[in-house]
DNA sequence: CTGGGGCGCGTTTTT
DNA sequence: CGCGCCCCAG
């Protein structure tokens, strides 16, 4: 019985025990993770089959993570185990199950920029104006209703005041379009299966069997579905385990309930809990630092957090005039530490409260030519022309799918025009058959003329070409011959803007995964699947670790991580915590509770920063340090003496211009593909440093996409500088020099 | 019906 | 400041 041996005395029983109810309150750092896998392994050595344990995680990364270090422990029959977040976990088995509830198994998810849209075309129907009612706002509403589990009656009945009479009648007929689009929100991955076990006791009983070991991480971001689908699931066996620290609970506000973790043991009374406490992570002056802030708050289960480790250093609290110099700072110490001792750039983190923030930092970081990678931000699948293409997949897939349907009907433009679009609904509402339908038959459809008739009919029969042709190709050949038939990489060629080379990319980008899927996932590479993958990737699974560069990335995103060093940029009232007027108890409670877990991820060093000028919404605003610096012990913070001279803004600029030789393109871009922004220095890419040497009216250049050309005319300064470019391809293009990667051939 | 330009608006955090 | 939406002109 080895395997145990190196988990402390806690951590084996959490891990040893196999049967009945058990609480693991982990605090942060105390090696929660450890005692998961080491629990996994535990069972499966135990004899228990891997089929038989369900692990829910919070991102599909944590549970890749822990099956690979389980299987690392155990050998390769830890990989049947069923590991994933709920949301992926509970759509495979709607997969396998929605006959049960009406649904066909093709069904679409819908993500939120998915499920507004549906909800915009919904109030437009019902001629609410969006001035009047904010779509984001009635979303929002219908969310958080649903992760209350309340019916569109239910919240009908209990709407007060005008505004949410309004919200229940949208919310019912958003809930009937789902359903008659063979879709699903994300809420309903967590409610469509409480619905189907509910009506299908036997359905219920068969994953009770099959899942006999249920283990929960995150315990304390479930919310009330979740936690109704849980309880579910571990009725029959009561083999649960919930992992979860209340201190780090940071999702109230998409409906995760704290009493899940905090009632526990009175749901299930024979529960064993254990308290892992002592931390294997961070410093003692960092704990403390932590411990003192998360002290604050009222509602915790008290517990303390020690640890074994030296004492460290002291915290650096930086002061920076704006948040330019914010940014500048942080460089600087993240270019002292690599001169000071052996360290690498992942081994840095920067974390803020809000994505806006990355821009400032991220231009620091790329004039003094440190590579970094921003986790989440605009996400790849979001982007509009991904959104496109995705599109047409979903529709070959499911053509009950009217969202896309409508989304591709006139992508690209073939002259499907508005008023088209909406003969075609009134025919589908009159008949009460689906939109793709009338789109197949339209030729029976007398107020069109003959010509649009043509051009329908047309995209119809591109549509069920490539519905039958998904049996006979795979997942990567499909789409590439569809993206090949649509003709947008042309498209976006010829547009030749940087915008348009962007799109050109990233289409070319999802193609390439796609391959990468069907490549992985063999047999199992289905269109389906690919969509579903893509639609249920969150930020941090879309990382690769095998990268070094700084990693950037909001305080939600960083939660389960660790770093030796971490700074936590913009620690201001009312950026953090944040807050419009003032904040209110609970709602502060929880921006304490990030705080804490902002905190906590760091190991060995960590940096706090404010500014005292920082621009938002496009104003200046002059920020007073937040109340959580002030909440921690002084002596544990060293406040970094004034360095301004230092970084005067001359000697800033003169040495952004030293490092500029570094300048990139496509900067945006990088964060989306999740690539390191890594400077180039063979290859001489364009720049404000080199323009006045090299680019000349007259001289040759060469372009990635429109090969050699002559330089006719430059204009506009520094970032937006532009050439225009006569090409022996193309003719005339004007180009943002930033972007455009010209190289110089000479004269 | 399309595309461009102008205006107004808004921002937490995310599966 | 940046994006999205709307309106208007071709």
């Amino acid at each position: 019985m080895s395997l145990l041996d190196q988990l402390n005395p806690v951590q084996q029983q959490a891990a040893s025990v196999i049967t009945g109810p058990i609480m693991i309150v982990a605090g942060a750092g105390s090696g929660k993770t450890r005692v998961l896998t080491y629990r996994i392994a535990h069972l499966l050595e135990a004899g228990i089959p891997p089929y038989e344990i369900l692990a829910l995680t919070f991102t599909n990364k944590a549970a890749r993570e822990m099956k690979e270090r389980t299987e690392r422990l155990i050998g390769n029959h830890a990989h049947s185990v069923w590991a994933g977040t709920f949301h992926s976990i509970f759509a495979r088995i709607l997969r396998q199950e929605a006959e049960g509830i009406g649904y066909q198994r093709s069904f679409t998810i819908y993500d939120s920029d998915d499920s507004q849209s549906l909800i915009k075309n919904i109030m437009s129907g019902l001629n609410l104006s969006q001035q009047q009612f904010n779509p984001r706002a009635v979303q929002s509403r219908i969310s958080g209703a649903k992760n209350q589990m309340l019916t569109p009656s239910d919240y009908e009945e209990s709407a007060k005041d005008f505004f949410e009479q309004n919200v229940s009648k949208i919310f019912f007929e958003y809930g009937q379009k789902l359903f008659k689009n063979n879709a699903m929100d994300f809420d309903d991955l967590l409610l469509k299966p409480i619905e189907l076990f509910k009506k299908h006791p036997r359905i219920l009983e068969k994953f009770q069997y099959r899942f006999k070991y249920l283990l929960v991480d995150e315990y304390q971001d479930t919310n009330r579905a979740q936690y109704v689908l849980i309880n579910m699931l571990a009725s029959k066996f009561r083999n649960i385990c919930v992992v979860g620290d209340d201190a780090q609970s940071i999702y109230a506000f998409r409906g995760a309930d704290i009493r899940n973790i905090l009632d526990f043991e009175r749901d299930y009374p024979d529960t064993k809990v254990y308290r892992l406490e002592q931390n294997y992570r961070s410093t003692k002056t960092i704990l403390a630092a932590a411990d003192s802030v998360i002290k604050n708050n009222r509602s915790q289960i008290s517990k303390t957090l020690w640890t074994d480790n030296p004492k460290g250093e002291k915290i650096t609290l930086i002061e920076a005039d704006d948040d330019k110099a914010e940014g500048v700072h942080i460089v600087h110490h993240i270019q002292e530490n690599i001169s000071k001792e052996k360290i690498n750039l992942k081994d840095f983190a920067i974390l803020y409260r809000t994505n806006a923030q990355s821009r400032s930092i991220e231009d620091a970081l790329r004039r003094a030519g440190v590579p970094y990678v921003i986790v989440g931000g605009i996400e790849f699948y979001k982007r509009k022309e991904i959104k496109d293409v995705l599109a047409y997949l979903r529709v070959i897939v499911n053509p009950k799918d009217e969202e896309s349907l409508l989304r591709i009907i006139n992508f690209p433009a073939r002259g499907i025009g508005e008023t088209t679009i909406n003969k075609l609904i009134e025919q589908a509402t009159k008949t009460n058959a689906p939109l793709v339908e009338v789109v197949q038959n339209v030729r029976g459809l007398e107020s069109l003329n003959d010509r649009t008739k043509n051009t329908v009919a047309q995209f119809a029969s591109l549509i069920q070409k490539y519905s039958e042709m998904k049996s006979q190709m795979s997942a990567s050949e499909l789409a590439r011959s569809l993206v090949d038939e649509l003709g947008i990489l042309r498209m976006f060629k010829d547009e030749g803007t940087p915008e348009a080379l962007g799109r050109w990319e990233n289409v070319q980008e999802l193609l390439s995964a796609v391959t990468e899927f069907v490549a992985d996932k063999k047999e199992q590479a289905t269109l389906e699947n690919f969509l579903e993958e893509v639609a249920l990737l969150s930020a941090i699974d879309q990382t690769s670790d095998e990268r070094n560069s700084v990693t950037m990335m909001t305080l939600h995103a960083a939660k389960g991580l660790e770093f030796p060093v971490v700074f936590i940029a913009g620690l201001e009232e009312g950026l953090f915590p944040m807050y419009q007027v003032a904040p209110d108890v609970s709602e502060l409670e929880e921006e304490r509770r990030l705080c804490y877990v902002g905190i906590t991820r760091a190991m060995k060093k960590l940096y706090l920063s404010y500014t005292r000028l920082r621009y938002r919404f496009g104003d200046v605003t002059y920020p007073v340090i937040s109340r959580f610096v002030s909440e921690i012990d002084e002596t544990l913070i060293h406040k970094e003496t004034n360095r301004r001279s230092m970084f005067t803004a001359e000697k800033i600029s003169s040495m952004q211009n030293a490092r500029q030789r570094y300048a990139h393109s496509l900067q945006t871009h990088q964060a989306q593909k999740n690539e390191a922004f890594v400077p180039d220095q063979e290859v001489d890419y364009e720049n404000e440093s080199q323009e006045d040497i090299s680019l000349k009216v007259g001289v040759y250049v060469e372009h990635e996409v429109f090969g050699k050309g002559k330089v006719m005319q430059l204009s506009g300064k520094g970032d937006s500088s532009k050439a225009v470019v006569n090409f022996q391809s193309v003719g005339m293009k004007n180009l943002m020099i930033k972007f455009a990667r010209l190289r110089v051939l000479g004269a």
